[in-house]
RNA sequence: GGGUGAUUAGCUCAGUUGGCUAGAGCAUCUCGUUUACACCGAGAGGGUCGGGGGUUCGAAUCCCUCAUCACCCACCA
C-alpha cells in the first residue's frame, strides 16, 4: 500500500489517487448493509450515459453526492449510493444507424436482431469508459448493486409497470400528433423538443374571399377548411358551414367556413385554413369540429401524391416551385422577408420536427387511477399532491412554482419511440382471416392458438428512455433472483426485496434543475403510481457549470470545456472537487475556471504540510492517549473545533455545500494552521495535536476524500484503518474561559502586528507592567508578534496597546513613535462615530421597546466597549501629543 | 404571451427565519525566507448591497415599481 516514509513537501495528488480508491473499493467500505441497524441513507445516482465520457456536469454532481454520501457514513449512517448506466436509447440508437448508413446499409436491410447484436457490442465495449472516470471522482459508490437500465430484471419492472398501467387503462393507444423526426424516423416527447428562431417568409394568399396566410405553403395542398374567430365582425356574413368554390394549388377545391375561437382575430387577416395532419392545433380544431385529416407530407418528409407534381420531392425544394405557381396563378398577396418564427428541432440530432398523425402508445394523466392516501387521483394530481403535501420537498424552493407550471401544461404522454434500441412495447396483436384485431398486454405472448387467427406478433416499437428511467429508484432495489421468478407480481418483488424495504423512499434525489421535467416528474409520476410510496424525500437541484466567462461550455468550441480527466491529473481530484463547490448555491449556475481549482489545490497541500508539521513534532508513533487542552490557545482550538463540526453539519444537513466548505476552509487555515499551529510551537500539546488532525482528516474527508486518506494511510497510526469507513470523532471537552484568554492573546498580537507594521519597526521588546495575564503568555506573545522579548518593568514610555486592558507597551522611540498618532487618530475618530451611532439607536425608545432583549444587551455591551477603548485612545492620543520629539 | 432568477469590492460569488461597524476567493498595494507549507506568512486599500418608493425600532434580506441581463414554459396560422 502506501507507504511513504516522510511526506514530501508538496502533495502531488496524481501519485495517490488510484491506489487510494482501489484501497477502499476492496475494502468495502461503500457497500451498503440493509441488515445493519443504523440509521439508513439512500441516494440512486442518475444513471449516466453509457457511451459517454465525463464531463464537468457529472463531476458536479458525483461530487455533491459524495459529499453527502460520505457524510453520512461519518455521522454513523448506513449508505447505499446506489450507480448504474443509462442505455441512451435515442443517441445509442442514432450513432449505430450512423454507421450502418456510412456501411451503405440500413436497420431495415440487416434486421432487428442483427442491429441489437451489433449495439449490444458497440455499447459493451464503451460501458467501462464511464465508470472508471467516475471512481477517478472518487464516488464511494456501491459497486455491488451497479444497474444497467436494460437488465432483466429492470426489463422486468418495465414491463410489469407497463402492463398494471395498461389494465388500468392508464396507457391507451391512440391516433395523435406527435413530434416526428424523418432524420431519425421516430417520434419524440414534447419535452425533448426545442425550439429555434429563425428568420422566414411569410406569405399570404388568396384563397376563395379570404386571404390567408402561412409560413408552410408546401402543407396547403389538402386544406380545405377555412376557419375565424366566431365574433370576428369583419367575417360575421359567413356562417360556419358555409361551403364555396376556391382556386387552389392543384386546382379547384370546395371548402368549408368554421369557426373557432382559438383563432386569434389580430393575427394576419384572422382567417386561416388548417392542417390536422401536420399540426397540432389545427388537430385540436379538426377534433372538434370532427373534421377530415389529411397526410400530406410522409415520414421521411416527402411530399406525397396529393401534392400532384409536387410528389416526392423534400419540403425545402418544395416550397419555393408551388410559391411559384400560387403566384403565376394570380394568388399570391404578399410575401414579408422578415418574418420571425420558431423552427421545432429534436433536441437530440438537431433534426427538424415534423407533426405527424400515428398511432402510439400514451399515458393518460389525467384519469383518476392512483390510490393515493385513500383517494382515487390521477397522475397529475398525486404529482401535485406530493409537493403540496410536502412528502418531497424540492431545493430550491423555487423549482417547485416551475414543477407545478409544468404539470399544469402537461398532455397526455407519449411513451413509444420507433427505434430498436430499448425496452420494447410488451404488447402483441394478432389478425385473423377476416381482418379482425386482438391486442394483449402481457409480459409474454399468449399460448393460444385459436382457428383463423394469426400468430401473436409484439409491437415492433420500444419505450421512450424516460419511461425506465422514473423507475430508477426502485427497479434498482429490486432483487435480481427474486426477478427472474415469473410466479412474483410486481407487488410480491417489492415486498420480498430487502433492498427496496430498507432503502425506499431514497432520502435524497441529486440532479440538474435542467431535468426537473425529463426525469424528476417522471420518477415522481411513474413511481407514486407503481409503488404507492414518493421516489426520494428530498430533491436537491443544482445548476449548470459554465466557463469562466459565464458562457456555456460546448462541444462546438473545445477550449472553452474544462475536461474532468485533464484537470485530475494536473491538480488532483480533491482540487477540482472544492472547486466545484465552492461558492456554488441550489440552482444557480456558476463559474468554474483553472483559478477557482488551483485556489483549492493550496488547500489541498496546506492540509498536507500541517500534517507533515505534526508528524514531525509529535513523531511517528505518537501517544495519542489522553488528549485534552491545556493552555488557552488548546481550549480556544477546541472550541474553534466544535463550532466548525456542528456548522459543517447542519450545513450539510440543509445541503448547503458552499457554506460547509467555507466554515472548514476559514477554520483548517485561519484558525489551525495559522493562529493554533503557530500558537503550539512555544509548547506543544503533543497529544492534542494527534487529537485535531485525526479530527480535521475527518471532517474534512467528504469534501477532500483523497488527501485525507492519503494522509491518514501514511501516518498509519492504526492498522488496517481507513478514514472513509471511520465516524467523526466526539469534541473533548474544553474551557470556554480559557478559550476567550486566547482571543485576548489574538487582539494583542494583531494590534502589535499592525503597529510595527504601520512603523516599520522590528526587534522591538513588549513591555508591562502588574499584568499577570502577559507574564503567563510571555512565550506565546512573543512569537505570534514576532517580538525580540516580552519583559516586566516599570512604567515606561512607548506605544501603548490599546485593545487589552492588560497594561503594557511596544518599546519604541518617541520619533518613530510619532507616525503612529495618525493611526490612533483614525481609530479615534472611528470610535466616536461607532458611539454615536450605537448612542441613537439606544436612544430611540422603540428600538428599546420592540428589539429582542438580547440584541437591545448586546448594543449596550458595544457602546461600553466602545466607549472604554474610545477613552484608551484618547488617553494614548493626549501623552504623544506631550511626548518629547527628541 | 406567461413565468423564474440575477443585479453586493476591480473580477467571480456567499450572505439561512429582517438584528454585530456587509463577507470570502482571486486580483491590487506594502512588508517578510521565522526549521509545515512561496501551492507560504503578516498587514493594508477597496462596497451609499442596480434606481426609486413603502412597511419596520431596524432592510442586502419583506412589499410595490422601474431598468438591465440571463433562463424556463407556451407557441401564432
Amino acid at each position: 500500500m502506501i507507504v511513504v516514509m516522510k511526506l514530501p513537501k508538496v502533495y502531488e495528488a496524481g501519485q495517490y489517487e488510484s491506489d487510494i480508491y482501489a484501497l477502499w473499493e476492496k475494502s468495502g467500505a461503500f457497500t451498503a448493509d440493509p441488515h445493519s441497524t443504523k440509521e439508513h441513507f439512500s441516494i440512486s445516482m442518475p444513471p449516466p450515459n453509457e457511451t459517454g465520457t465525463l464531463h464537468i456536469g457529472h463531476a458536479l454532481f458525483v461530487t455533491l453526492q459524495d459529499i453527502l454520501a460520505r457524510n453520512a457514513r461519518a455521522k454513523g449512517k448506513d449508505v447505499l449510493w446506489l450507480p448504474g448506466t443509462d442505455h441512451a436509447a435515442l443517441p445509442v440508437n442514432a450513432l449505430i444507424e450512423k454507421q450502418l448508413t456510412d456501411e451503405g446499409t440500413n436497420k431495415h436491410e440487416i434486421g432487428r436482431e442483427a442491429f441489437l447484436e451489433r449495439t449490444r457490442a458497440f455499447v459493451g465495449n464503451s460501458r467501462d469508459t464511464i465508470n472508471t472516470q467516475i471512481r477517478a471522482m472518487g464516488a464511494s459508490v456501491d459497486w455491488t448493486r451497479s444497474r444497467y437500465t436494460l437488465d432483466e430484471s429492470l426489463n422486468r419492472t418495465v414491463n410489469e409497470v407497463f402492463v398494471k398501467m395498461y389494465n388500468d387503462g392508464l396507457i391507451y393507444r391512440g391516433n395523435r400528433i406527435v413530434n416526428w423526426d424523418p432524420n431519425l424516423e421516430t417520434n419524440v416527447s414534447d419535452d425533448e423538443v426545442v425550439y429555434k428562431e429563425e428568420q422566414g417568409k411569410f406569405y399570404t394568399f388568396h384563397y376563395g374571399p379570404f386571404q390567408i396566410g402561412t409560413a408552410r405553403p408546401e402543407t396547403k395542398f389538402g386544406d380545405k377548411y377555412v376557419v375565424m374567430h366566431p365574433d370576428d365582425e369583419r367575417y360575421a356574413q359567413y356562417n360556419h358551414g358555409d361551403q364555396f368554390q376556391a382556386e387552389w394549388i392543384n386546382g379547384p377545391v370546395t371548402a368549408t367556413v368554421i369557426k373557432d375561437e382559438s383563432v386569434d382575430p389580430a393575427f394576419g387577416t384572422g382567417v386561416m385554413t388548417i392542417t390536422p395532419w401536420h399540426d397540432q392545433t389545427d388537430f385540436d380544431i379538426a377534433e372538434r369540429h370532427g373534421l377530415d385529416k389529411q397526410q400530406i407530407i410522409d415520414f421521411h418528409g416527402k411530399l406525397l401524391p396529393i401534392a400532384k407534381e409536387f410528389a416526392g420531392m423534400p419540403i425545402h425544394e418544395a416550397r419555393p416551385k408551388i410559391v411559384e405557381k400560387l403566384e403565376s396563378k394570380g394568388l399570391l398577396v404578399s410575401v414579408d422577408e422578415n418574418y420571425a418564427h420558431n423552427v421545432a428541432l429534436n433536441d437530440r440530432g438537431k433534426g427538424v420536427i415534423e407533426p405527424q398523425i400515428r398511432l402510439q402508445w400514451f399515458i393518460d394523466v389525467n384519469k383518476p387511477a392512483v390510490d393515493w392516501k385513500g383517494e382515487k387521483l390521477t397522475l397529475k394530481q398525486t404529482m401535485q399532491r406530493v409537493i403540496t403535501d410536502s412528502d418531497i420537498e424540492i431545493i430550491p424552493k423555487r423549482f417547485e412554482k416551475v414543477y407545478f407550471h409544468w404539470i399544469d401544461n402537461l398532455r397526455d404522454w407519449c411513451i413509444s419511440r420507433q427505434i430498436w434500441w430499448g425496452h420494447r412495447v410488451p404488447v402483441w396483436y394478432r389478425t385473423n382471416i377476416d381482418g379482425k384485431t386482438e391486442t394483449y398486454a402481457g409480459l409474454q405472448p399468449p399460448t393460444d392458438t385459436s382457428e383463423g387467427w394469426h400468430d401473436w406478433e409484439q409491437d415492433p416499437d420500444t419505450l421512450d428512455t424516460w419511461f425506465s428511467s422514473a423507475m430508477w429508484t426502485w427497479s434498482t432495489l429490486i432483487d435480481q433472483n427474486l426477478a427472474k421468478d415469473p410466479s412474483l407480481s410486481l407487488e410480491d418483488l417489492l415486498e420480498k426485496s430487502i433492498d427496496f424495504k430498507t432503502y425506499h423512499p431514497t432520502t435524497v434525489l441529486e440532479t440538474g434543475w435542467d431535468i426537473l421535467f425529463f426525469w424528476v416528474a417522471r420518477m415522481i409520476l411513474v413511481t407514486t403510481y407503481a409503488t404507492g410510496q414518493v421516489p426520494f424525500k428530498h430533491v436537491y437541484l443544482h445548476g449548470l457549470v459554465r466557463t469562466e466567462n459565464g458562457r456555456k461550455m460546448s462541444k462546438s468550441s473545445p477550449e472553452t470545456i474544462i475536461d474532468p480527466m485533464e484537470v485530475i491529473p494536473e491538480y488532483g481530484t480533491d482540487a477540482l472537487r472544492l472547486a466545484l463547490i465552492q461558492g456554488m448555491s441550489a440552482g444557480n449556475d456558476q463559474r468554474v475556471g483553472r483559478t477557482k481549482i488551483l485556489t483549492n489545490r493550496n488547500f489541498c497541500n496546506k492540509l498536507w504540510n500541517i500534517a507533515r508539521f505534526i508528524e514531525d513534532t509529535i513523531g511517528d508513533n505518537p501517544d495519542r492517549e489522553g488528549a485534552k487542552p491545556i493552555s488557552a490557545a488548546d481550549h480556544w482550538i477546541v472550541g474553534k473545533l466544535d463550532e466548525a463540526q456542528t456548522k459543517i453539519s447542519n450545513d450539510l444537513d440543509k445541503y448547503r455545500f458552499s457554506e460547509a466548505y467555507d466554515t472548514l476552509y476559514h477554520f483548517i487555515w485561519d484558525d489551525f494552521a495559522d493562529w493554533y499551529i503557530e500558537a503550539s510551537k512555544v509548547e506543544p500539546n503533543k497529544p492534542l495535536l494527534a487529537y485535531l488532525l485525526e479530527s480535521v482528516l475527518l471532517l474534512t474527508h467528504p469534501f477532500a476524500p483523497f488527501v485525507t486518506e492519503t494522509i491518514w494511510q501514511t501516518l498509519a497510526w492504526e492498522a488496517d484503518s481507513i478514514l472513509a469507513s471511520r465516524e467523526l470523532k466526539d469534541i473533548i471537552d474544553h474551557d470556554k474561559k480559557s478559550a476567550a484568554d486566547f482571543t485576548e492573546i489574538q487582539a494583542i498580537v494583531s494590534e502589535t502586528r499592525f503597529i510595527l507594521k504601520a512603523l516599520k519597526a522590528s526587534g522591538v521588546t513588549l513591555y508591562y507592567n502588574d499584568a499577570p495575564f502577559i507574564w503567563e503568555n510571555a512565550g506565546t506573545i512573543k512569537r505570534l508578534a514576532r517580538l525580540q522579548d516580552v519583559t516586566e518593568t516599570e512604567e515606561g514610555t512607548g506605544v501603548y496597546l490599546t485593545s487589552t486592558k492588560h497594561r503594557s507597551w511596544l518599546d519604541i522611540d518617541a520619533r518613530t513613535a510619532q507616525a503612529y498618532l495618525k493611526e490612533l487618530q483614525i481609530k479615534q475618530g472611528q470610535q466616536a462615530a461607532a458611539i454615536t451611532q450605537l448612542e441613537n439607536r439606544l436612544g430611540n425608545e422603540n428600538y428599546v421597546k420592540n428589539a429582542p432583549r438580547e440584541v437591545v444587551d448586546e448594543t449596550k455591551q458595544q457602546l461600553q466597549d466602545a466607549k472604554d477603548l474610545l477613552a484608551t485612545l484618547e488617553q494614548e492620543t493626549q501623552r504623544f501629543a506631550i511626548m518629547p520629539t527628541e
